[in-house]
RNA sequence: UCCGCCUUAGCUCAGUUGGUAGAGCAGCUGACUGUUAAUCAGCGGGUCGCUGGUUCGAGCCCAGCAGGCGGAG
């Protein structure tokens, strides 16, 4: 189901097959946390050049519920959205919703965020929501533990999640038949803070129970950029070079640079949709905060060097009305730009790889990115 | 002409028995990494209509004046 084509350095150009399409990787895949990308419909996501989403398995579940979307004929109907998808456990509300839950051996109790109704997951409760979605690839449960974490508690909460890997993985595969799309995938989610052994443990133990993608979790949860980049250079030459690798909430356009330099395929990430939607913007020559008053009679459009619809059409300085207006099409137009620049970035990268060029297209980018806003 | 009420931040308003002023919004700035986020945080900003008086001390009490609103003629 993936293959690696071309290889630059340590970077991979790949293919991944999935039951709704092929992805071609490096891959940046926007977050649709509640079945839809905010902001976005589905045809603007295609027009963007987004291949794959996210959906999530904890949410969901809450509203409208999995036997609901279902009944729907899955997630993909549900949506409208037929190309590949990939879900979220609930492995990261463990962690975003602290406050709101209680973990065991057997799972994690939460308190509903939307009525504090008790909700219990376990590793085989979010394999059986994610079959009933429909997903293309599912994630395991896992805990994603917070930061900063010492040895001791990384290292239990890690074995925990290793444990927890090895029920979904035995759920995974005996509810196959009844799944609502019987070719999807399942990933396992490498675990251990900060610590390189921890990490190696937590790889060996999933690529011992075997699955078809290997994901790193925990990061960007609070730990510094080197301890982030530490992570990743200490963790990738070692995994499954066969199978893809995925990079869970992962980034800044930066961390993507150096993420598919260091070899990650897949990535995720809220950034591009959630700073749209509060006027934080990248751009080709840097980030723009389009609420700064700098840009209220700037008649320019946000990048010259984007061809995007909201490029093409808009001016900074309407972009900032619609911001200041609290306009939904100003949420609109500003996630569209920044998905399309994540996606173009991508795209770049992936031409780069397949040229031989990747190390100094980055270069080039950084040191645009740098210059100013 | 008389009576009553009102006048505090750019706007709308709070200000307890007198102790040199607060909120929301707006403005400016910052944050956001497997979404509890069209969210959150910080900052700037006021001769408390004017002039006197009482008091150790007045946005608060008293008098006059100026605007505004309402009522009666």
């Amino acid at each position: 189901m993936f293959e690696v084509t071309i290889r630059d350095g340590d970077a991979r150009r790949g293919v991944l097959k999935l039951p709704h399409g092929e992805v071609q990787t490096p891959v940046f895949m926007p977050c649709g946390t509640y079945g839809t990308v905010k902001a976005m419909t589905p045809r603007d996501l295609a027009l963007v050049g987004t291949q794959m989403l996210l959906g999530n398995t904890f949410h969901l579940m809450l509203r409208p519920g999995s036997q609901e979307i279902r009944d729907f004929g899955g997630l993909h109907a549900f949506m409208n959205w037929h190309g590949p998808i990939l879900t979220d456990s609930g492995g990261f509300q463990i962690f975003s919703l602290g406050e709101l839950r209680k973990l065991s051996e057997q799972g994690v109790i939460f308190r509903s965020p939307v009525n504090g109704d008790k909700v219990e997951l376990t590793p085989e409760k979010a394999v059986a929501v994610q079959r009933d979605l429909g997903s293309d690839v599912v994630m395991v449960l896992d805990e994603c533990t917070a930061q900063p974490a010492t040895h001791k508690q990384a290292a239990k909460s890690m074995a925990l999640s290793m444990r927890w890997a090895q029920r979904s993985k035995d759920a995974f595969t005996a509810t196959r038949e009844d799944a609502v799309n019987p070719g999807s995938v399942l990933f396992g989610i490498v675990q251990g803070g900060m610590y390189d052994d921890l990490r190696r443990e937590s790889l060996a133990a999933l690529t011992d129970i075997d699955f078809d993608g290997y994901a790193i979790g925990g990061l960007s949860v609070g730990e510094s950029k080197a301890e982030m980049d530490a992570v990743m250079v200490g963790l990738l030459p070692h995994m499954p070079a066969e199978r893809p690798r995925y990079l869970m909430g992962v980034g800044t356009p930066e961390d993507l640079l150096r993420g598919v330099e260091l070899g990650v395929d897949m990535f995720d990430c809220v950034m591009p949709t959630r700073n749209g939607r509060n006027g934080y913007l990248f751009t080709s020559s840097g980030m723009v905060k389009i609420r700064n008053a700098r840009h209220k009679h700037d008649d320019a459009p946000l990048d010259v060097a984007c061809d995007c619809y909201t490029c093409s059409n808009f001016s900074r300085g309407y972009l900032h009305h619609l911001d200041k207006c609290g306009e939904m099409l100003g949420a609109m137009l500003m996630t569209h730009h920044n998905l399309h620049f994540y996606h173009s970035l991508m795209a770049r990268l992936r031409g780069a790889i397949e040229t031989g060029t990747l190390r100094p297209l980055i270069d080039t980018l950084r040191q645009d990115w740098n210059n100013r806003a």
